[in-house]
DNA sequence: TCGATACTTCCGATATAGTCGAAATATGGA
DNA sequence: TCCATATTTCGACTATATCGGAAGTATCGA
């Protein structure tokens, strides 16, 4: 990821409301969350709410796919992992030794695969 | 941090000439830079400069100190590590299965502490 | 004290973003 | 075909962001 890509992916994460959604599309896993629903969750409008899942959308941050008359949307894990690795770049290439605030993240992170009991909720 | 705080503190990385200035001074490590040499390197004029710089340093993601007549400005990386933490938490934690392609950065992150050679820099 | 240097603040013009009710569109079922 | 449901698009208003020149402020050296 460049420069202005990432400006305005960040841009798009850059609202409550919407930084709101996505949060409730990455809890929510791989299986997504009916446009209904998130309104329902967070007390939005349904014509603000479009506007927002429009904008993530826009910013390949989540899709959509339409199921029956709703329209379900999952959060599109590759890219916010493409968007942390752009602001990790400089810190880990470009200066080693000042990312070691960052351990503590990577650590977390690195977790998730360490405990295979949590696994079964993938499927959905 | 929590929401409002991540949503103003993404807002401000959230403008192609801003997260230029932050990547310099990440880049550039916690000696900092001077303010003059930022403008001269990322060719703004100062007024806009200056204006960047202000909404950065109210992000928390940067300091000044004066220097003379100059003004050094550094990346306070702890607050960037504190934004990265509460972008990975929901992921990490309450979905710790759609978190793997997350592994790569964090393993590019593990590798900074595993170099004690490149760490004399740190105290500065 | 005076002038040069290094930034910041002020200002006004322009542009872009955000909000939400009302109307439009798409889908499914009777 | 006709209605109900689920979501988007439209429209118009308000608010906030951005930009850069000019003027202001702080610091240093002579």
């Amino acid at each position: 990821m460049e420069m202005r890509e990432a400006a305005s992916t960040l841009s798009a994460l850059a609202h409550e409301g919407r930084l709101s959604i996505f949060r409730l599309l990455v809890r929510a896993g791989p299986g997504g969350v009916r446009a209904g629903e998130i309104a329902a969750e967070l007390a939005a409008p349904a014509s603000t709410l479009s506007a927002n899942l429009t904008v993530l959308s826009h910013a390949g941050l989540i899709e959509g796919r339409r199921e029956g008359r709703a329209i379900r949307y999952a959060a599109r894990y590759g890219r916010m992992s493409a968007l942390l690795a752009f602001l990790l770049d400089d810190c880990c290439n470009g200066r080693p030794d000042v990312c070691a605030p960052l351990m503590g993240i990577a650590t977390r992170a690195a977790c998730c695969a360490d405990d295979p009991a949590e696994h079964d909720i993938a499927a959905l």
